[in-house]
RNA sequence: GGAGUCGUAGUUCAGUUGGUUAGAACGCCUGACUGUCACUCAGGAGGUCGCGAGUUCGAGUCUCGUCGAUUCCGCCA
């Protein structure tokens, strides 16, 4: 096909361009048919430039008048300055005197306009995904995701990274989620698994002496999704040896610093917080604090102040092991409409209700339990919380992670009730020292926390050998997370590389020395060979890019997302194959009943 | 696996207590219009009310099932 190829593109000319002869080459984003005068705003992913198609120019109006939206065409003029400006728009001072007007192909009436402000469903929008990809707000998003792979290219380059493939085809293991599987057509019977990430191979290229990974890869779980989870989704995937979690730490930061100025032109202050697991818990209620929270919401413990009072519910919760705290709200006008919705929070949280002191401006003190607490605990909770007049406390008392957990989800609540979150901030912060392990109480038996190959902290290796539930979950681990404005990002480890620590960790989970063995024996076979010490961790790209685009959802980071059932609306996938090919793999389809 | 919400014109939605011919806006088509940029104005076409049963004299509306989207819990790093 000869067409007139473009000088420009539309999103480029401006005043300065002025008398110029060029040619535009775009989709007709939409057409303003006046009546002997006509304008067509031609789009490309770079912008909209006018077009002014005189009447006078009788052959290339008549081919402008029959134009539908989405049309492909070629357009030759000259760079004029327009009559009446817009100022919306980058090239809102010119527009094209166009001379030559060649249709390149033409189009069906999409099934939505193609508009920033689109009307359409995200359902509609899935299955016409390359339409809605020509919308400016869509398509910015991948320009920042491809800007970013660039940016961690060249930091990683820079820093001494190799960056190496691993297989997608891989061993199938239990642990962790469910894998995708891949049937294999030569070893009938048998299958592969797309990688949940690239754990173990990352940790062989330690022991192979690569010494410092890195990739950007794709990583699956076969598991139920929600708003911002992906069957596949991207990972920036790394690990380094002889190092400890400083200079892990060091490299993160790094590549945030890097990604954040040149994306968003600001300086993050690096190192970022630290924050225990522990310190977490009692002061946030959650392992990913959202640290944007403006005020003094934090955790208080006030069982030692409320002990001795008259309240019944809180000696009982007292006397069983249980705590009893609260948080404060600063300076909010608290209704009694207010303390019902909280109420009604707090009981789908499992618990009966929740007490609150409201230390009025006037000195007075409003709450259901005065009855029951002396003014003086009344002033001590005062004194613990910092409290001033016209702020309220929120009490629960119980069991005490539940406790812990309710008031995080009340804080965030309340956050989001009040409007507390500084949106224009970005709070990185580590959260480090998670427990190794669990006990399950259904399956009567410890679990990994993270996953098998974490290693536990030197001072705690005494209680490998405990089977006590104190001891054993008291076991801090060499893990970490970065955690931004609520959200976890990214999530690794110093790994296990002394064969005998790995095998304790196997005893404690209840793994015989033949499961390890046939599930991990290639692995630990490595890691009799020499391994270094070493450690990573696994960073999710798609939450960065939302994050950084101020997306809620993952999905518009993704140029191809997939529903919350897992299905691609556009291409139709999964589907159903050819009996030949079931045949091939030998694989037969059991009927449903 | 469990719970909730939604599904009506090409699109986004309205549709009263179950009752005559299912509406609006945008889009689309036709016509008019020389400075629009959400152009304006006049007219027109366009419906398997997701699908399948049931209740009823009568179902877009009620019930059950099913499919799809979506939110949450379980699950998942």
């Amino acid at each position: 096909m000869i067409y007139k190829k473009r000088t420009h593109t539309c999103g480029e000319l401006r005043l300065a361009d002025e008398n110029k002869n060029i040619t535009l080459n775009g989709w007709v984003s939409k057409k303003r048919d006046l009546g002997g005068l006509l304008f067509i705003d031609l789009r490309d992913r770079y912008g909209i430039t006018q077009l002014n198609i005189h009447p006078s120019k009788k052959d290339v109006y008549d081919k402008a008048e029959k134009l539908g939206n989405e049309f492909v065409i070629s357009v030759t003029g000259k760079v004029i300055k327009r009559e009446s400006i817009n100022k919306n728009i980058a090239t809102g001072d010119i527009e094209i005197d166009v001379d030559v007007l060649e249709v390149l192909n033409e189009s069906l009436v999409p099934p939505f306009v193609i508009e920033e402000d689109v009307k359409a469903s995200d359902e509609l929008r899935l299955k016409y995904r390359y339409l809605d990809l020509r919308r400016k707000s869509v398509t910015d998003n991948l320009i920042v995701r491809s800007r970013v792979y660039n940016i961690i290219h060249r930091y990683f380059e820079k820093h001494n990274f190799l960056e190496i493939e691993t297989p997608i085809l891989m061993k199938s293991t239990p642990e962790g989620a469910r894998d995708y599987l891949v049937p294999s057509r030569v070893h009938k019977g048998k299958f592969y698994a797309l990688p949940q990430s690239p754990q173990i191979y990352k940790q062989i290229l330690m022991l192979s002496g690569i010494d410092r990974y890195v990739q950007i890869c794709k990583c699956f779980r076969d598991e139920d999704l929600r708003a911002d989870r992906q069957p596949e989704h991207t990972q920036i995937d790394l690990e380094m040896s002889f190092v400890t979690q400083d200079d892990v730490f060091e490299i993160i930061e790094g590549m945030f610093h890097a990604i954040w100025k040149e994306i968003k032109n600001i300086d993050l202050t690096i190192p970022f917080k630290r924050m225990t697991y522990d310190e977490a818990l009692q002061t946030y209620g959650i392992d990913k604090p959202d640290l944007r929270i403006k005020g003094d919401v934090k955790i208080e413990n006030i069982t030692e102040v409320v002990k001795g009072s008259e309240f019944k519910v809180f000696n009982d919760v007292i006397e069983s092991g249980g705590m009893v705290a609260g948080i404060k709200l600063s300076g909010q006008e608290v209704s009694r409409k207010t303390i019902d919705g909280l109420t009604e929070f707090i009981k789908k949280l499992g618990f009966g209700g929740f007490g609150y002191l409201k230390y009025n401006a006037d000195g007075t003190v409003q709450s259901p339990m005065t009855k029951f607490l002396s003014e003086e605990i009344i002033a001590n909770i005062k004194k613990a919380f910092n409290a001033n007049d016209s702020d309220t406390v929120f009490i629960l008392s119980g069991e005490k992670k539940k406790v812990l957990l309710a008031l995080g989800q009340l804080r965030l609540k309340l956050a989001e009730d009040f409007k507390l979150r500084d949106e224009t901030k970005f709070e990185f912060v580590w959260i480090t020292d998670f427990p190794l392990f669990h006990y399950d109480e259904e399956a009567k038996k410890f679990e990994s926390e993270h996953n098998i190959f974490t290693s536990p902290k030197d001072e705690y290796l005494k209680f490998m050998d405990s089977r006590d539930v104190k001891e054993v979950e008291s076991i801090r681990a060499n893990c970490y997370d970065i955690v931004l404005n609520g959200f976890e990002l990214a999530s690794g480890s110093i790994r296990i590389n002394k064969p005998e620590v790995q095998k304790k960790v196997f005893d404690m989970i209840g793994m015989s020395d033949d499961e390890a063995k046939m599930k991990f024996g290639f692995m630990l076979d490595a890691y009799t060979y020499g391994a270094p010490p070493h450690g990573g961790a696994g960073i999710g790209l798609d939450r960065i890019i939302a994050i950084l685009c101020g997306l809620k959802s993952i999905t518009d980071t993704i140029a191809f997302p997939k529903t919350l059932k897992a299905s691609s609306l556009m291409d139709e996938c999964p589907s159903e194959v050819s009996k030949e090919q079931l045949d091939e793999l030998g694989i037969e389809i059991s009927k449903k009943e």
